[in-house]
DNA sequence: TTGGAATTAGTACTTGGTATTAAACCTAGT
DNA sequence: ACTAGGTTTAATACCAAGTACTAATTCCAA
């Protein structure tokens, strides 16, 4: 499925988040694009390559910066996204997860999950989340795929304000739901400064 | 200072053990000797070059083969507790937890010390969050002290159902506010059980 | 002084890139 | 219809940090 650049550029980022360690020719058969095209898009987006990456994650490694490092990790693994539109992410809970008491996964994964594409769904590097209210409709168990959907309302598309939808199902089932009412700190093409 | 073989070799190792960020050139001199004899070092003593050293080192930043303990943990220092009653927690934000874009924490860190310590302030092992309404009522930054102040509604402390407000200051400025409906599993003093 | 270990040198080849130039491909606008 | 611009590919030269291999040199002790 060839997306368009921007939005290529976009996963790509998150991607490599996740995986510093896929070489330009890796990422170009994921995407179905060429070599060079990756390379330009890294360019643009100032990722570094591939052993320049390794070399600062490493660091933070030896310097024991890791400690909390999955704090910041996007939560679920992206694998669909439209700007402006929709995304999807599943995440798999572990053992990790849970309270040991009852094996019930904390609430906060499955938000962190949700927040995390209500972020990436929209079209602003700077997105933030205003207010939000959420319902644990079902619990979750170690084991379970989290499969979170999240739809932008498009009628709240206003300059700065928007409403993300997200619906979280473990088999079909709703496990959660979520009303993210994001801000956009953009207001127009001031993306690339900073 | 020219060393013997034996005792270079053994350097080399602990010397990569410390720093794998060292180039065999960098290597040569130090030891002052030819790039060769580094690499005949390397060989004899099975210490892989560079790259695959870096990469070993950021997989195990990656794999949360250094993590492991924040998963599970409560986010943020539960410092006071009351069953029942109020709890307080203190979190540290680090750049760990911000946006690299503009440098402001992710929503979830935040809902995350609030969640956890609604959970921990009730006085039920089996505590689970139902429902909750939450605003981001302004920027965090890295550095920012969180403290999350729990107080447990009395009048909703039915059977089942209990409503916990809590409230994050920085520098006794709101910073987030959030309700939480939580559910009780056990109805009475089971909570040892299991 | 001579023989084997230790060291150094030199060459070809590999990965995963950068940097640059140029061609090809769409696609939207007047 | 046709051109201009953005996007994608291609092609080439180059680099860092190696491996693998061969060969020459140095050292030092019996």
């Amino acid at each position: 499925m060839r997306r368009p650049k921007k939005e290529r550029q976009r996963l790509l980022g998150l991607l490599l988040e996740e995986n510093p360690f896929l070489t330009d020719e890796a990422l170009s058969e994921h995407f179905t694009v060429s070599v060079q095209t990756i390379r330009l898009d890294r360019l643009e987006c100032r990722i570094p390559e591939l052993r320049e990456r390794l070399k600062t994650v490493a660091s933070r490694t030896m310097n024991g910066e890791v400690k909390s490092l999955h704090l910041d990790e996007i939560i679920g693994d992206i694998v669909d996204l439209e700007l402006d539109a929709k995304a999807l992410s599943i995440f798999d809970v572990t053992e990790d997860h849970v309270f040991q008491r009852n094996g019930i996964a904390r609430g906060h994964h499955l938000f962190a999950q949700a927040n995390s594409l209500a972020v990436a769904v929209m079209d602003d590097d700077l997105a933030l989340t205003v207010k939000s209210t959420i319902h644990f409709v079902r619990p979750v168990k170690a084991g379970d795929r989290v499969v979170a959907r999240a739809e932008v309302e498009k009628e709240s598309l206003t300059a700065n304000r928007t409403l993300v939808n997200v619906v979280s199902t473990v088999h079909d089932e709703t496990v959660f739901t979520g009303e993210f009412y994001m801000y956009r700190t953009t207001d127009g093409k001031l993306g690339e400064s900073l």
